[in-house]
RNA sequence: GCCCCCAUCGUCCAGUGGCCUAGGACGCCGCCCUUUCAAGGCGGUAACACGGGUUCGAAUCCCGUUGGGGGUGCCA
């Protein structure tokens, strides 16, 4: 009976969810909802010195909001540090592993000094030493021989034994490393599939040689993703990227964008259709078709995708994804009272949720700012027409009835009537709608006009409209 | 330095020996549509890193060069 796939995500909490180990849950996900595997979670938080408990609530946040579900209760590896320690005691038992007093900088200084590679040169092998308070248990690697393994995404990986210092298993701190505790804990999970990123390579063997060293047949098969990468092709980070998923969400990002978009970063579907949605991308998605180069994390495109998944929605959803950017209180109810007529049109207007309250601002607010630019472009550069047309809107709109048809009828007319007219004689609203929008908008571009005054109001319009001309 | 990996348009992906005068998407440019801006339609720009093989035939297989990335921690 063939064994239902298992995969974990291991995130350590030391910093936010990213986007690269976004990307690294999500990939997990998709394999194992494509294989009726399961997914779970585990948090690997054995270095005391750095973790951040409470990051660990916002990757857990994090990957909800990406509607990333996982199976079962997370693990700490905290709680198991019991277990990881008898695997110590089990390695040192069997003499493949021992304890090592050396400081780092002993053992800086000593490569230094043969001038051969850096690391550990296995300087307390045979020293017989006990633990202490400043003792590590390393293990102890083989001299010769070959740890290869199969990678899906790479291939056969291969690497000589004698290039694997003697690396550390438990610290002196008596707290066990990423590499004894990674294994051991993918082990008794019954983890059948390690799916991480590639910085993670050059640990397998190690992972590997302890596994064997335990006697566990633990074998699991491997995906190593290739790295996300910035403008400047590095590996993306925290520090030097601003890749939080949490701030994607803030900007207006949709979780379903983001996901579609991240599915593309090192794996594409064969018909080419790339937006689509998830049920879709799990129905196609293997491991095997994943590229193995680096690829460029590309906001612009995950702007376009954004723009086309909030598209996709109706107005009703929309106004209601939206809601979280419109304000606090009275005033986002305002906001959204203002939107719910214009939905539409405004949402095939934005590529991000934050655009949509500047964008139907001067329909709540009593006053407005006319932008600088905006009045150059759009009316003081029309000089005289530009106050013909305003005139002429200001008699029309005075007693017409109040409803888009009648409303772009009036606009019409005041466009011939200020001589804003082709060779036919008829009204050239590009131009002429320009100072009235900028006088009732405050900008140049926002919204269709005609819908726009149908939400302002008679009273609003015509003030904003007088202010104007009494500017010119 | 050493180890491992990678190499198709600016970017992401398709392409697994002949269907490739290399396809799609984002971006960019132009035109159309148009009440601004978007959206939409149409068209365009732009790539198989280089050199050797293998083969009747190579973007696809092999070797090398170059370039890039990852690792080299008592981080994960």
């Amino acid at each position: 009976m063939p064994t239902r796939p298992r995969v974990r995500f291991a995130p350590s909490p030391t910093g936010y969810l990213h986007v690269g180990g976004a990307r690294t849950v999500l990939f997990n996900w998709l394999f194992a909802r494509h294989t009726g595997g399961e997914m779970v979670l585990r948090i690997e938080d054995t270095d005391t010195e750095r973790n951040r408990p409470e990051l660990t609530d916002n990757i857990l946040e994090m990957i909800e909001w990406l509607g990333l579900r996982w199976d079962g209760e997370p693990v700490h590896q905290s709680d198991r540090i019991d277990r990881h320690r008898a695997a110590a005691d089990q390695l040192l038992a069997a003499r493949r592993a021992y304890w090592c007093d050396c400081t780092p900088e002993q053992v800086a200084a000593r490569a230094k000094e043969r001038g051969g590679p850096p690391g550990y040169d296995g300087y307390c092998r045979d020293r017989g030493l006990g633990p202490g308070p400043a003792t590590a248990l390393r293990f102890r690697t083989p001299d010769d021989g070959a740890t290869s393994f199969e990678d899906l995404v790479r291939g056969t990986v291969s690497f000589e034994n004698k290039v694997l210092e003697d690396f550390v298993l438990v610290r002196s701190n008596g707290t066990p490393t990423f590499l004894l505790a990674n294994l051991v804990d993918d082990a008794d999970m019954g983890i059948t599939h390690v799916v991480r990123g590639e910085e993670h390579v050059s640990g397998t063997p190690k992972y590997l040689l302890i596994g064997e060293a335990l006697g566990l047949h633990h074998r699991p098969t491997f995906a190593h993703l290739p790295v996300l990468v910035n403008e400047q092709r590095k590996k993306l980070s925290k520090r030097r990227d601003s890749v939080s998923v949490a701030a994607f969400r803030d900007e207006g990002y949709l979780p379903e964008a983001m996901v579609n978009y991240m599915a593309l970063l090192g794996w594409g579907p064969k018909d080419g259709v790339e937006i689509r949605p998830l049920g879709e991308i799990v129905e196609l998605f293997r491991l095997e078709d994943v590229t193995p180069s680096p690829a460029f994390f590309d906001v612009r495109k995950l702007q376009s995708f954004n723009a086309d998944h909030i598209r996709a929605l109706d107005a009703e959803a929309f106004v209601e994804r939206a809601r979280p950017f419109l304000g606090e209180g009275p005033r986002g109810e305002a906001t959204e009272a203002v939107l719910r007529p214009l939905a539409e049109l405004v949402r095939d207007r934005v590529r991000l949720l934050t655009e949509v309250e500047p964008m139907v601002a001067f329909l709540r607010d009593d006053e407005i700012t006319i932008d600088e630019t905006s009045w150059q472009k759009g009316v003081a550069k029309l000089a005289d027409r530009a106050a013909a047309m305003l005139d002429a809107v200001i008699a029309a709109l005075a007693d017409v009835a109040w409803e888009r048809d009648a409303i772009e009828e009036a606009l019409l007319g005041a466009a011939v009537t200020a001589g804003f007219t082709n060779a036919e004689g008829k009204p050239q609203m590009s131009k002429a709608q320009g100072p009235v929008r900028v006088a009732v908008t405050g900008r140049i571009v926002g919204p269709p006009l005609y819908e726009s005054l149908v939400v302002l109001g008679r009273e609003r319009t015509l003030d904003r409209l007088r202010d104007a001309r009494g500017l010119l």
